[in-house]
DNA sequence: CTGTTAGCGCATTCAG
DNA sequence: CTGAATGCGCTAACAG
């Protein structure tokens, strides 16, 4: 069905119909038949014709690591918050975390009818630089710092390090602290975080020892193995600190299953803290990201909480503003933290 | 920068340069300049002007109710594994539990270049079977039955019997069975599961009276203050079964909290296993998914596994035979269960 | 107010 | 093998 069809069942051109779709001038007689034929005949314009015409969608192309998160889905509805109330959809295109399939989904969005693109970045290769300074289309980033697009980041550093003073204070004598890392190409979250957490750690006189160190993927079952590499090769650990709350759930799941290979211990609620005993002390794991499932079943770890549903909202604005007002001004933002459950 | 450009500046005709870029015969020397001049100013076809032209993108659209979740993403992980080895990307559209947005989104990807469609499935009103029944485009319904398109589901009626007699079993003496359901609008979750639930109870000689039952919003916010009303009002619960694992998460956060308030009590491992303890008696939790992080940090509670990456295969492959070779012969089909932790 | 016309960027005949 | 020409479905001038 088209617009040429439409316009023939109803005695009119083309042209009118498509100014009776877009708001233009329609007579009362003419409106009146071109809508009865339209509603008889379920007609739909095509979007991707009329995007082909005028360079507007009305769209917004989100790259996203990953689909099951809490933290991204946060971001997501804070994108959707203020798009939608300006008339906007988004489409999400997921990567499952290869950096490959982001440079395919954004070269998809390029060329595809939305008007710009938000990607929720963690490791920006140079082809991501090369495609950031080198594509038309508005993009702005969300959860990395870069220099080639308006970005809007976390602090990341100072979260990392408010943490290492908090596990600082709370690693019992004689026992030492463990950290289970990511990739330091995700800079915010493999490399600021553990910097920070480093730092504030040695501003309390503290050092955190490279054998106590774990790197993980982005998962719970990664999360898993590590701190059971941890848990079996280094008794001596009073605190796992993790760089996710997803990897921290895997730390517990750890916890469990070597107290229950090996050790007889017992867990105990405290207010409304679990406390993993492990050989008669417990081992306190702590993550980032605020975690509400892991909250809500465990009463809640030492965590930090960023402000995700605040970048989305924050870059959907500016994404807007370079799509609608042309907005030039290059914008990098950083947003604060809030830690919970110390 | 368009084809034209690229062959003026190439010296062609803009059908060499498209006969170059789909495989057609171009001679080895313009090939060469063709070639040359693309690299050189790093020209990227306009998808979209091409699926005008072609109808073909290689793209399909999916509509989830919502991000953020272990079963969604199972299932998508599934499509994506089966389309991206056919050459195809995948586009999510996310709607946040809005039948309205649902059906906006479908008639977004209904006028744009996908080749095709899966709705994973909750709420199916009249508009949306008047899309089914109407629309061109191909459409497959995954996790919910539906006459009106190609759909892959599960037995969530078999599973909630299942479960029902469970926790017949274990539900002791002198204590109640109770269940947190959610919409029977959503007549999978909300309608089968609950229906073989109390089948599978009465089953085993057990009726679930009405005032132990509640019902939730897909959301663990939403399962805590269900739980909470159930325990606050009926002190004789033995077991609260829900109707996803989300809910049930919700539920423990419930449990936790209840018995900081009023009750003295403990939560104890057994094996794997943490039995939350309510007046010297433990309330079990039940709930349906298999979700892994909530197995992780609790040890897992008794719950249902279903082929949701499975149904995801499936469905991509369905979606694919009648994109690709126009099959049309209607298929439903039904897929299987597997009790957890019981 | 209205219809005619000319493309948007590309793929596909169809004569060379 | 190749280029000129046509049109996918729609909108944006433009002259009525």
């Amino acid at each position: 069905m088209t617009i040429k069809e439409i316009a023939q069942l109803a005695g009119v051109s083309s042209a009118a119909v498509s100014r009776y779709l877009n708001g233009g001038y329609v007579s009362e007689e003419k409106r009146g038949r071109i809508k009865k034929v339209i509603e008889e005949t379920g007609y739909q314009p095509s979007a991707q014709a009329r995007m082909l015409r005028t360079k507007r969608a009305c769209l917004v192309g989100v790259v996203v690591p990953k689909i099951n998160s809490e933290s991204i889905s946060r971001v997501t509805a804070g994108i959707e918050q203020v798009i939608s109330k300006r008339g906007y959809q988004m489409l999400l295109a997921s990567t499952d975390n290869e950096p490959e399939k982001e440079i395919s989904y954004l070269k998809l969005f390029e060329n595809y009818p939305v008007d710009g693109i938000i990607l929720i970045g963690t490791v920006i290769t140079p082809e991501h630089r090369r495609f950031l300074k080198e594509t038309g289309v508005p993009v702005v980033v969300v959860g990395q710092y870069t220099r080639y697009a308006n970005c809007i980041y976390h602090d990341d550093y100072g979260a990392g390090k408010a943490m290492g003073k908090v596990v600082a204070s709370a690693v019992p004598d004689g026992k030492k602290a463990a950290y289970i890392g990511v990739t330091k190409s995700d800079k915010a979250v493999g490399g600021a975080r553990e910097d920070g957490f480093r730092e504030g750690l040695k501003s309390a006189g503290i050092e955190l020892e490279e054998e106590y160190t774990r790197k993980a993927e982005f998962t719970m079952d990664s999360g898993y193995r590590a701190a059971l590499d941890l848990l079996e090769k280094k008794p001596d650990i009073g605190t796992i600190s993790c760089a996710t709350d997803t990897i921290a759930a895997g730390a517990i799941e750890a916890l469990l299953a070597y107290r229950k290979k090996d050790v007889p211990s017992q867990v105990k609620h405290s207010g409304t803290r679990m406390e993993y005993v492990l050989s008669d002390s417990a081992v306190k794991v702590t993550g980032f990201g605020d975690n509400q499932f892991l909250k809500a079943v465990t009463g809640g770890i030492p965590t930090v909480h960023f402000g995700y549903k605040t970048s989305g909202i924050r870059g959907a604005e500016l994404l807007l503003d370079v799509i609608e007002r042309g907005e030039k001004i290059p914008v990098e933002m950083k947003l604060g933290f809030r830690l919970v459950n110390e």
